[in-house]
DNA sequence: TACCAGGTAAAAA
DNA sequence: TTTTTACATGGT
C-alpha cells in the first residue's frame, strides 16, 4: 500500500501540469471588498476534525460530487484586494469537474462573489449602521454548501442555546457523516440526505436531539433523499414569501426555521429571523438601548434596511458579538 | 436546583 | 378557535 501510493506520487512528478492525485491547489479572487480574517472568525473554536479557523488557516471538510474533501484555506491578498490559496485533500483522484465543484463550493461557503458595495451605499442613510458597516468592512456572511444542511442546522437550533446545538450538531456529523482519513487524521463530512435518512430515530437521540426533532431530521432527509423534496430549487425562487410558505407545509419547519435557512442557505440577504431571541437582543442594544423588543418590532425596524435586512442583521450581531458600540 | 436558551407541533381548554 | 405544554442539552 505505501509503495504503491509512492509510484503513483513517482509516476505523476514528471509532468507539472497534472496534479498530484487527490491534491489540488486552486486560487481564488473574491469579489472586493473582503476581509477573509473577520469574514472566517465566526468559525475559531470549530471542531478542526468537521470544520474550524485558527486565526489564519480555515479548514472544512465538504463533498465535492460525492466524495469527502478536506478543503483548508488561507488569505494570499488584502481586503481590498483579496486572494485565496485553497488546498484540496481527498482519497480519491480529483477531475478537473470536481475543481470546478470544488471552486463553486469554496465561492457560496464565504459568499465571495457578493458585492458589498451596494449594501455599503445603502447602509449610509442609516447612523447606526452606518457606523457599524465601517467597522466591519469587507465582513461576509458565511453560508452552507447546500441547503439541506442549513435546514438540518437551523433545526437543531430551535429553542435551545447555540452552545447546546452546536454539541448536538457536532456528535451527528460524527455519528453519521461519512469519514475522511487524510495523514493518519480523521475528518468527518456533512452527513448526506441519504445518511440521515437511514439513520435509526434511538441513534439519532442519542446526539441529544429530541424525538421531534429526531423526527423532523429523518422525514426531511428521507424526503430530499426519495427526491420528493428539492430544496435546492429554492435557489430560483424570486419571493421569499413563496420559500416561507412552501418550507412551513413541513413538518418541524415554522417561519423562524425557514428564515434561517434562507440566509445561511440560499445567499437571502433579505430574509431576517424577526422572532429569533438573539438577533432581537443585538437589535435592541443598537436601536433600542437593551429594552426587550417583540418580533414585530424587529421587523419594523428592519424596513429601513430594505432588501438587506437579513445581510445588516449578521452585521449587527458579530458587531455586538465584537463589543462593538 | 432551578431556569433559561436564535421554536414547533400537538394536546387541552 | 385559542392557549398551554413537552421537549433536549449546556451554562449560570
Amino acid at each position: 500500500m505505501p509503495s504503491k501510493s509512492l509510484r503513483a506520487k513517482r509516476s505523476k512528478r514528471g509532468s507539472a501540469r497534472r496534479h498530484k492525485e487527490g491534491r489540488v491547489r486552486l486560487t481564488m479572487k473574491p469579489v472586493p471588498p473582503f476581509d477573509f480574517d473577520l469574514s472566517a472568525m465566526i468559525f475559531s473554536g470549530g471542531d478542526p476534525q468537521i470544520r474550524s479557523y485558527d486565526g489564519d488557516i480555515y479548514c472544512h471538510i465538504l463533498r465535492v460530487n460525492g466524495k469527502p474533501v478536506l478543503f483548508t484555506i488561507k488569505s494570499t491578498g488584502t481586503v481590498d484586494e483579496p486572494g485565496l490559496s485553497v488546498e484540496l485533500k481527498s482519497r480519491e483522484e480529483l477531475s478537473p469537474a470536481d475543481k470546478k465543484v470544488a471552486r463553486q463550493s469554496v465561492n457560496l461557503l464565504l459568499n465571495l462573489d457578493m458585492d458589498l458595495e451596494p449594501f455599503y451605499k445603502a447602509m449610509r442613510k442609516d447612523p447606526i449602521m452606518a457606523r457599524v458597516v465601517k467597522n466591519l468592512y469587507g465582513l461576509k456572511s458565511p453560508t452552507t454548501p447546500t441547503v439541506f444542511e442549513a435546514l438540518i442546522d437551523s433545526i437543531t437550533e430551535q429553542q435551545i442555546s447555540l452552545v447546546a446545538a452546536h454539541s448536538m450538531q457536532r456528535k451527528l456529523i460524527r455519528a453519521f457523516g461519512e469519514k475522511l482519513k487524510l495523514d493518519g487524521k480523521s475528518y468527518f463530512a456533512f452527513p448526506t440526505p441519504e445518511e440521515l435518512a437511514r439513520a435509526s430515530l434511538p441513534s439519532l437521540r442519542e446526539c441529544g436531539l429530541s424525538g421531534r426533532k429526531s423526527e423532523y431530521i429523518k422525514d426531511i432527509s428521507a424526503l430530499v433523499a426519495a427526491g420528493t423534496l428539492d430544496l435546492e430549487k429554492f435557489k430560483a425562487y424570486k419571493s421569499s414569501e413563496d420559500i416561507i410558505d412552501e418550507l412551513c407545509k413541513i413538518r418541524g419547519i415554522g417561519v423562524w426555521t425557514s428564515e434561517m435557512t434562507m440566509i445561511r442557505g440560499l445567499q437571502r440577504m433579505d430574509a431576517i429571523p424577526a422572532d429569533d431571541l438573539g438577533l432581537r437582543v443585538n437589535i435592541s442594544h443598537f436601536y433600542r438601548k437593551g429594552e426587550r423588543l417583540t418580533g414585530e418590532q424587529l421587523r419594523e425596524i428592519a424596513e429601513r434596511w430594505g432588501k438587506w435586512r437579513g445581510l445588516a442583521g449578521y452585521y449587527l450581531l458579530v458587531a455586538y458579538r465584537m463589543g462593538l458600540d
